[in-house]
DNA sequence: TGACTGCGCGCC
DNA sequence: AGGGCGCGCAGTCA
């Protein structure tokens, strides 16, 4: 297979290069065109399926997807910068050493992303340096970094399935979501009431106010005000300390039902109203931004649209087009069951060997309900320390030990500071400056018993993390390979059916109403695929939800 | 006016 | 109860 590396080219301002490249990174042969001349230029060398290496999927493919030109794979240099960097699969590689440099900012034109959140500071602000970036250079090093790691074999899936995702990204966002902006409005009209002409409140949402304004016998309270709602609300005598939901759902009063009904609307008309509509639907198409890696422990985020959180309620306007249908499919207790094929825990496998795992621990007796086997799977991957969940962590670790030290081993880790790493090879960030200079104030001689505790607290909450990293981290690896490897089995199924939307351990398919049962069959063989790429012959199922539908509300 | 922060709540 | 996000709003400060 062959590397061919695409990039600007330093003669000419609107010209490009192309040039073939060895696995060890060698540069070979160039050819080069105008940026006009890229699409046919890139079509013609598809077909000898070579692998694309550029610095940035999300620069170089819409406008190839704009011409009509698809890709079969790439190296997305930037992406696979990040996880090689930080990776201790090959902390001693000349890569991992070296100063931050130009390939460790954010890609050019898009803001320096907030500090790595839990506490304060990146762990090195790199330099705004927009000098040349040497393409084939950057290849060499990330070849040879891999080379030297201590698990090449995972680390090379990583950078193969994190590069496929930057694909799927561009793809998903050039195709688009099929969005019914008439399903929508008419959702919005009926429990908003009419738009509203000049912004405003729509007429469901103002006679609410005014319940809420009678209620609290306060008729100039600007609802939409937390301190000034949490000011009305306590002086009609209600003892609160906030405006959440859940302590406002405890008081008895008649203010309770109109002000919770309120905030869900005004949530609704904020969040997905008809100006999100206006904004983001084109064309009956919604085509949200995906950023692929834009999460610390490597799941996708989005920017624009909030499509990661599209509420259940607006789900009906997401429907196929006529003759087509979707294909929903989302795995079942994805994360139980990362963590039971990492840690092998043969108990914990067998516990999912049926389509619902928590039932399987009620059934091997370990809890009594559905219900209560959840809190504690969540609770031992999330990290309870106290409530219901933190109750039955004892019976979850007499049951399945293996699963149980895995994620108490990262917690202690990530407590003593210390990096984890997923199944792959992705690393955790260290903690921030802050936090180390806390810990070790806390740790001399004349510590303050403030800094102590503090210090502790610190130390359990980055614990909590590394504690989720690595199961969270791996799902998300695992996600990777199963949309990668239903791409490929998509292209050969007749009619084109593409994905259109990916949701952490969901996906949905396009497809023509003919092959949709085909495509269906083609997401199950592609979930037990990636089982076998990441655990070898594990004995874990990933059960599947799949459903053929014609609008994603229907979906289970 | 614009940048920034905290809150509350939607999703997994 | 515990992990990870994005977004819109109100409030604040420059």
């Amino acid at each position: 297979m062959s590397l061919l590396v695409l990039a600007d080219d330093p003669a000419r301002p609107d010209g490009v290069v192309v040039q073939e490249v060895t696995d060890r990174g060698e540069g070979g042969a160039r050819t080069a065109v105008g940026s006009s001349e890229l699409p046919d230029l890139v079509a013609a060398l598809e077909v000898t399926r070579p692998r694309w290496v550029w610095d940035d999927t999300a620069r170089w493919y819409p406008p190839l997807l704009a011409a009509g030109v698809r890709v079969e794979r790439c190296h997305d240099l930037r992406l696979c910068h990040a996880i090689v960097r930080r990776s201790a699969t090959c902390d001693g590689s000349g890569l991992a050493l070296a100063p931050p440099g130009p390939w460790d900012g954010p890609r050019p034109g898009e803001p320096e992303p907030a500090a790595l959140t839990l506490f304060d500071d990146p762990v090195h602000a790199p330099p705004a340096d927009t000098g040349e970036v040497d393409v084939v250079a950057e290849l060499g090093r990330q070849l040879a970094a891999v080379s030297g790691s201590s698990s090449p074999g995972r680390l090379r899936l990583l950078l193969a399935a994190e590069s496929i995702g930057a694909l799927i990204a561009a793809e998903m966002q050039h195709d688009g979501m099929p969005w019914s902006t008439d399903v929508h409005d008419g959702f919005l009209t009926r429990v908003l009431g009419a738009r509203p002409r000049g912004g405003g409140r729509p007429p469901r949402l103002e006679a609410l106010a005014g319940e809420v304004r009678r209620a609290l016998e306060h008729p100039s309270v600007n609802i939409d005000s937390p301190p000034d709602l949490l000011r009305a609300l306590r002086s009609a005598g209600l003892d609160v300390t906030s405006t959440r939901t859940g302590e406002i759902r405890e008081l008895d009063h008649p203010v309770v039902a109109p002000l919770l009904e309120y905030k869900k609307l005004a949530r609704l008309l904020s969040a997905n109203g008809w100006s999100w509509m206006q904004e983001w639907v084109r064309d009956g198409r919604f085509r949200p931004q995906y950023v692929p890696g834009g999460v610390v422990t490597g799941r996708w985020a989005t920017s624009g649209g909030g499509a990661l959180q599209l509420p259940a309620s607006v789900r009906a306007a997401v429907r196929a087009d006529p003759g087509w249908r979707l294909v929903v499919a989302d795995a079942a207790q994805l994360e139980p069951r990362v963590l039971a094929a990492m840690s092998r825990d043969q108990a914990m496998a067998a516990a999912g060997r049926q389509a619902d795992l928590y039932q399987g621990v009620v059934e091997a007796g370990i809890v009594e309900t559905r219900q209560e086997a959840k809190y504690a799977m969540l609770g031992a991957i999330y990290g309870a320390t106290t409530g219901p969940s933190a109750v039955l962590m004892p019976r979850l670790t007499r049951a399945y030990p293996h699963a149980v030290a895995l994620v108490e081993e990262a917690a202690r880790a990530g407590e003593r500071g210390e990096i984890v790493s997923t199944r792959l090879g992705r690393s955790s960030p260290l903690p921030g400056l802050a936090w180390q200079d806390l810990v070790q104030r806390a740790e001399s001689e004349d510590a303050r018993p403030d800094d102590v505790r503090a210090a502790r607290g610190r130390r359990r909450e980055w614990g909590r993390f590394t504690r989720n990293f690595v199961v969270q981290g791996t799902a998300a690896e695992w996600a990777l390979c199963w949309m990668a490897a239903l791409r490929r089995r998509l292209l050969a199924v007749d009619g084109r059916p593409h994905l259109i939307f990916f949701l952490h351990d969901e996906v949905m398919v396009h497809a023509p109403a003919a092959v949709a049962d085909e495509v269906a069959t083609a997401v199950r063989d592609s979930a037990v695929e990636a089982g076998r790429l990441l655990f070898g012959a594990s004995r874990v199922d990933f059960a599947l939800d799949v459903s053929i539908v014609d609008s994603y509300d229907e979906a289970s």
